[in-house]
DNA sequence: ACTTGACTTAGAGTCAACTCAAAGATTTAG
DNA sequence: CTAAATCTTTGAGTTGACTCTAAGTCAAGT
């Protein structure tokens, strides 16, 4: 009835390898059944929770605190709102990493901006080594700074 | 005429450590000069580039890939089309970045909404531990799949 | 029955990017 | 002039997240 998946098919499903499965495992960020002869046995609901800790993992969260929220899921309903909130601070710091990286983007467009121009002025100069541009605010000198 | 700093002073200035600022010109990321005695002198435009090379760090260009754009730098003008290039290339990898956050953000809010959801049906129970739910869609099997 | 391949574990190795330590020279404040 | 602070170098240690190896057990096909 309930389907369930060697290492090797968990693995494949999910794309996390096997040696990143087990150590998942001993970092307590899963618990997977066995056969009698100690085997894992994936079943779906394991599989949704790989899925989940990829999901938290790509968006910065560390394996300590991923393990921390897995904990709080074993320890029952009652833990709900804390589960809750550890998301949505999540959310919040994801929120703000995307806008660091809108910044960081948009200094990254002011630097490509001024290459674009130097590259423009070279056309005009034809020559290589411009000797005289030096009281330009343009110069060589300043060409790095931010 | 040229301000100069020691590397406490650029390292408080650019908020990058003394290690670290050592580290960076070891794998050839700076070319810091030295005074009579070997000490490294910091110039304006060395802490600009301290700067940018922060930029592209933050935006996970890794040291070696920074490395390669600051030998096109030393190696002259003729290889500012590269460096543009680079730039460019960088700043459609940091776009495609920002936008698979995006995808994991909504994957994110979904789950905080599942989350939601189910507390307030836990509010309308009451009870801790329900039992005939299990032909629910919602029941604990699944919690976590997804 | 036997071989091939998959499974197990504990523990070692890898990688990026620092981060620190030790030993010793130099600079600066009083 | 000397003590405290800073500087240098080489090389080792740390952290997070894997990634692999070795030694051995188990299962499936012919």
């Amino acid at each position: 009835m309930v389907n369930t998946y060697s290492i090797q098919q968990a693995s494949t499903i999910t794309q996390v390898s096997k040696h990143t499965l087990r150590y998942y495992e001993r970092e307590g960020l899963l618990t997977i059944a066995r056969t009698a002869s100690g085997h894992r046995r994936y079943t779906d609901d394991d599989l949704g929770w790989v899925r989940f800790i990829m999901l938290l993992k790509r968006t910065n969260m560390p394996l300590p605190e991923i393990a921390r929220f897995v904990r709080l899921e074993k320890d029952g309903h009652d833990t709900i709102n804390k589960r809750r909130t550890m998301l949505e601070e999540h959310r919040i710091a994801l929120t703000a990493h995307i806008a660091q990286l809108h910044t960081y983007m948009d200094a990254l467009d002011t630097k490509i901006d001024y290459y674009s121009d130097v590259n423009n002025e070279l056309l005009d100069c034809v020559q290589d080594k411009v000797i005289e541009s030096n009281t330009s605010t343009n110069g060589k000198r300043n060409e790095e700074a931010v």
